[in-house]
DNA sequence: ACTAGTATGTGGTTTTAACCACGAAATTAA
DNA sequence: TTAATTTCGTGGTTAAAACCACATACTAGT
């Protein structure tokens, strides 16, 4: 279950900027850090519950998803290699998960234990603050992707939808041509589509010359 | 255009937490605090530019929304008394805003420059590092009402997010009975929905004994 | 290479919501 | 109070997306 964590590889993961080697060995200790493997598929956290522990994806990546009673699923985002999740509700601690978090192909989590942030500022930790500042980098980052799917899913049509979503990977990755980090399924649970809908109107697009695409490569043309 | 702003008025603001009245002046100071008024429909921030100050609701409320070049609103969300807004791009400090900030109402909004935060640290300030502490809570805070809004609008139908949107409200007021801070259209607008077919969608509910309404103010029955 | 399983695309149908035009009701201003 | 303006609801029409069934393509395992 925990294993090692080599502090050099953590050096360029936001939250340890600006620390040491032995400040982020000082770190690991007291966020009790622990790394744990997922198979795809799995789930890391259930919604519902409660956790104090922040994700940070060592390997691999997850999705952020609401299943609801009837069996309709809504991707809320992806979270890839150096990234993090759940970090809000770790922060409050007692608030439920509103959402699953699920291994989108096998994955290696790092968990921090933030919820005790507050008392390693007061004991003077000459880092905390440090990490406090870091903290509030990804939280801001975690908001405007949050607020990004807003306009993702907010025009009203399929095609709406697909192009400011491919826009705005076109814009984030600067290159035309790119690949979409979800399958088709994923693609229409994160747009709020039916699937074949989306297949369809994919189709059409094409047809028109608008983009060209080959499983989850896509084209801007 | 600046006002005076009394800090005793803001001791039970969250920003402000754990903050004596001497301190809250120093930082009104530091934070080059100003207050401004605009008129119900005013723009207060508009999209696409930068903001280094976070605004904090000292009267009425705002609404933050999307407005695309087709005429197309879509509100985000609705910021009311006691509340901020505009808080991750004014400390990221360089990214544009992707949204407009409205007064949905006439209001009084306090400014606070917490860009130069990193500096107030470093120069060791006292209550620097509780105000920290306390953006933390708030950029949590902002973090769940914008997840928040994923959930109202991720079923496929008008129903679903009505259900979604008003029981949300219920399970939060705690009563079956409450207002909602938005018109008819607005409310459209913020479930993404057109605004006659949200009209009858909500007559055929009244209909059928699920809710009964008036204006702004919904019971769910 | 073959099979089983999964992912993607397509046609046809039904449901639903957007859209348009309008009138009633309520609010604000004169 | 009346008039002007805004807000809200309703009927009818059209457009679009969900849904279902199925075919094809791709992938992984044996």
């Amino acid at each position: 279950m925990t294993a090692q964590t080599n502090p050099e590889a953590l050096q360029n993961i936001v939250i340890f900027k600006n620390f040491s080697i032995d400040e982020i060995k000082a770190a690991l200790d007291l966020l009790h850090a622990t790394s744990r493997q997922y198979k795809k598929g799995e789930i890391i956290l259930h919604a519902g519950s409660t956790t104090r522990e922040m994700g940070l994806v060592l390997k691999g990546s997850v999705t952020i998803e609401n299943n609801d009673a009837w069996g309709n699923k809504s991707i809320l985002s992806h979270v890839g290699k150096g990234h993090f999740f759940a970090e809000t509700y770790a922060y409050i601690g007692t608030e439920p998960l509103m959402v699953d978090v699920t291994a989108n192909e096998d994955c290696s989590i790092l968990f921090l234990k933030i919820g005790a942030l507050q008392e390693l500022v007061s004991e003077k930790k000459p880092w905390a603050v440090k990490l406090t500042m870091n903290l509030l980098t990804i939280f801001s980052q975690k908001n405007l992707a949050l607020s990004g799917r807003s306009f993702h899913i907010s025009p009203k049509t399929i095609r709406g939808r697909v192009m400011a979503y491919l826009n705005s990977l076109y814009i984030k990755k600067g290159t035309p041509t790119f690949d979409i980090p979800f399958d088709r399924q994923q693609m229409a649970d994160y747009l709020n589509l039916d699937r074949t809908a989306l297949s369809k109107e994919l189709g059409r697009m094409r047809d028109e010359g608008l983009i060209s695409f080959h499983k989850n490569r896509f084209t801007i043309l």
